[in-house]
DNA sequence: CGGCATTGTGAGACAAACTCATAATTCTCA
DNA sequence: TGAGAATTATGAGTTTGTCTCACAATGCCG
């Protein structure tokens, strides 16, 4: 009754009446004439239909037969392309390349990175995956994600860090701020200040991480701001200061009516780490990523 | 190297998804977790590329096995289908009846039979074949068609003749013509006459293989019409004279410029035919049609 | 860190599919 | 029409692969 159907069976069809009749088609598929005709006298019993007209030789497909022709030429191309995208994925043409981003201010140059990324690897399945901020290294193990940005390495099993590029976090403030007068910005200097921060915990921010919090120092205010642009607009119309990476304020497409400083008279320089599974590190795809996302902080900076 | 995929791998990975593990999977298709286990790392093996992740329990898909999910999601349900139609096909609530005619005018009680039976079957793919007036017994038997319609049965192996209804064949002429005038005709009437006729061999007239040929006559001419509306047109213009079935110039939709004569004193009847294969005999939308072609051939004919 | 839930592994049983050899058809062409 | 060629069917025996069973290993949770 029930009814036993494998690929076997389709390919079988498709042949015999591709090359017109049994014979023929075995020595396409590399099998004996003998196997096919058990094959389809197996397939006819479980259907209780008969699927080919013997009065006739060769023999050419019934009714029935062709209905299941039909499936076959709609179901064995859709199993073939999936093959090619599996051959794809071994020979490191494909793949995925789900990117988590710690910080906040990194879409900046990731954007254009994947821009330029996706034109080599049309293949490969890029996407920036947002809302993971606290949990992306978990997931990245989970192999819910496939890159990490960070820049807090840790010790993980299966997980390597890879050093991209080194930024300054600058501070930033209006041009008739009165701090826009000290060659450098200290510690102290933002106790009577208001603070304009990405909604993040403060450990993940470089001003309290590297600054504040080893000092001591509570500013008069915190104002959080998820939008790059917004932060810098606010800052130009003196709503408060903020603190970024030297990448960001280097943006042309941002207005100027701001100046940089330096944090403490040596500068806070932090580095930008691609977190990536073991097995991945060394797929070509993923190499050329860190390699483009390089040379992109590097024409940020000027350099 | 090859990839060794089979339908029970596609419901396999569909299950583990839809169930969320192995575990539950393997209860859903009733088979042990363990023939789960091996089934995968085996399709794991050959395709060389992992399907799942490991690191979480239960095990999830990776992006190449939800690759493999999106496939299996495509082509199962294509599968179920055609098997619903085997379903529908041994039940006899679907089949295939294309069908040969053998006699030129029988679109004329044919077509509306077959919009009646559509409605009662939907599933039953009705078609009318046309070119194959010579060889259609040879075509019924190579099941490229499942009924013939014939007024000539013969005794074949595998086929049966099962009798529609009876028809007269009658003269036509125009209302003006001569031989409107006799109460009969006989063939010597034909002699200094033109015959017109479906483009056909003599043999597969009723007017030749009845009388002329029997009484070795030959009309003045013969002219070779194809469609039956052509052929009243011409008769009643008095570009000649014509045989046609009955229920043909019963056809309410033709001019009635013409009228209607028997053949000899006591009218030329013959019967038409279905000619089916055996194994179709019994079917019950074969048993329909045969009824609905004698209900319209009747309505036809006055009864 | 121990117990629970889940997945992996190896050996053996069993069924399914294949090959080989040969029989039974149907087709072709003189 | 009938002999030979081409094609398909059948049966026995072998091989391949997949399943079950029993148990080991691993991750998860409090």
């Amino acid at each position: 009754m029930g009814l036993h159907l494998e690929f076997r069976h389709l390919r079988t069809i498709k042949a015999i009446h591709e090359y017109g009749g049994l014979a023929r088609a075995a020595d396409q598929l590399n099998i004996t004439q003998s196997a096919l005709s058990h094959q389809i006298k197996g397939l006819e019993d479980q259907a209780g239909v008969e699927l080919f007209v013997r009065r006739s030789r060769p023999m050419r497909l019934s009714a029935a037969g062709l209905r299941l022709l039909r499936l076959a030429e709609q179901v064995l191309p859709q199993v073939e392309a999936m093959e090619a995208e599996f051959s794809a994925l071994k020979t490191g043409r494909a793949g995925r390349l789900h990117i988590a981003i710690e910080c906040h201010a990194c879409f900046e140059w990731l954007f254009p990175v994947l821009e330029a990324f996706r034109k080599s690897w049309p293949e490969v399945d890029v996407d920036i995956r947002p809302g993971l901020a606290f949990d992306a290294l978990p997931a990245l193990i989970k192999e819910e994600v496939d890159l990490v940005v960070s820049s807090d390495p840790e010790e993980l099993p299966g997980v390597e860090f890879i050093e991209l590029f080194d930024y300054a976090a600058v501070f930033v403030a209006a041009s008739s701020h009165p701090l826009a007068e000290k060659a450098f910005i200290e510690p102290e200097d933002f106790r009577d200040q208001t603070l304009i921060t990405y909604p993040v915990e403060r450990s993940r921010l470089d001003i309290f991480s590297q600054l504040l919090i080893p000092a001591k120092v509570e500013p008069a205010a915190v104002r959080q701001v998820e939008l790059t642009a917004m932060i810098l607009l606010l800052v130009a119309s003196n709503r408060g200061v903020s603190v970024l990476p030297d990448w960001v304020v280097r943006e042309v497409k941002y207005s100027s009516d701001y100046v940089t400083r330096p944090l403490t008279r040596e500068g806070v320089t932090r580095s930008l780490y691609a977190a990536v599974r073991s097995d991945d590190r060394d797929k070509p795809f993923m190499r050329e990523l860190i390699a483009l996302a390089r040379t992109e902080a590097h024409r940020l900076q000027g350099l």
